[in-house]
DNA sequence: TAAAAAACGTGACATAGATCACATCCATTT
DNA sequence: AAATGGATGTGATCTATGTCACGTTTTTTA
């Protein structure tokens, strides 16, 4: 069950066997089936989460009832409210599984006292958050600098799976379309 | 010299004075004049900053010669281009001083020294790169499902300050809109 | 302090993308 | 297998923002 995690945290950082067994009695094991959510807005954020199976969605919902997506998670990944988790504040977000999820919880009591415990877990946890950062930027900067074909073209270049395991209206809303501006675009990319 | 990082460091993490004192070893003092650079675009980052007094921007130029603004590094900031600074890679970003600056450089070799002498400071990067990160998924966030007013509105309530210290053209080019929509904007705010 | 450069405002027009409306199409549930 | 709801495509229009052009004001620099 902890397989893919140790796996992950070992292609990161240098971790002792026993370090690791310290860390696995600190995670819950959850399942959660498509449609489920593992988050609602308002709620505080308890958990950091990472997906061993399954993909989930973070998402806000406007006043317009329009949402818009923050990141999709998918396996070897993460996905928390960050903020939330951080601060213990209400959520602005929603997670919500869009596959049947196998799901590794930690609590933020945990968390705080694994990266106590275990120095390699803080840095762990620093070069994730760093490579988020550097794709977050990217991700904003692509936004404020270039048209929705190059962020679509660049979506499934990074992500060439997706597309097929996430529907189009939830692309549109993750690059910051409409759905019937994608389905134009998808129409003239095929065409042109 | 180095009172104000040791008040920004001590007020994120707990830390000795010889931790500290070995830290300031490390650091390179460096004055930058306004207008001047401290990293073009195509050379590799060499450095992470923090900002002791003065401002500066970190942008990108398109193929169009549109100017793009990532962040601007105020006093008890950091700036970097992360990407560059890890990798060793070209930059994608250039750094500019917008005001008379002086400031504390570190190269990446002596920081990777200090994250494995001072566990501490792996604590402080980790918390500082989460903050960045948490801001960062709210600006872009911001820029996907609201108006650039919005967002311009936005800007001034959390850094007040800023309009007075750069001109509107880069206070555009942060939000994500060119410099005749932000003038026209600010027309119709001050009449309506 | 004169000259040059940068910043700013504003009009006319172009365009990407949003909105609204409706018609399939596909999948999940019972 | 029927039925319901979600997902997608597409037309007609609307709107925010971009682009280009030119003039004025302010700030730097020589």
């Amino acid at each position: 069950m902890f397989e893919f995690l140790h796996q992950k945290v070992n292609e990161t950082i240098n971790i002792t066997d026993e370090e690791f067994e310290y860390a696995k009695t600190l995670f819950i094991p959850k399942k959660l089936r498509k449609k489920r959510f593992l988050l609602e807005e308002g709620e505080p954020c308890i958990y950091t989460t990472f997906v061993e199976k399954g993909l989930l969605r973070s998402f806000t919902i406007d006043e317009k009832g329009n949402e818009h997506i923050l990141q999709f998670g998918m396996e070897g990944w993460w996905v928390a409210d960050l903020y939330s988790f951080l601060t213990g504040e209400p959520s602005e977000y929603n997670i919500e599984a869009l596959e049947d999820c196998e799901l590794l919880l930690i609590t933020k009591s945990s968390w705080d006292l694994l990266l106590d415990e275990v120095p390699a877990f803080e840095r762990y946890f620093r070069i994730l958050i760093q490579n988020n950062l550097i794709a977050t930027q990217r991700r904003l900067m692509g936004t404020i600098s270039t048209t929705a074909e190059e962020r679509y073209t660049k979506l499934l270049h990074d992500f060439p799976r997706i597309s097929q395991r996430v529907p189009q209206h939830m692309i549109a809303s993750y690059i910051g379309v409409t759905r019937e501006t994608l389905s134009r675009l998808r129409s003239q990319m095929t065409s042109g």
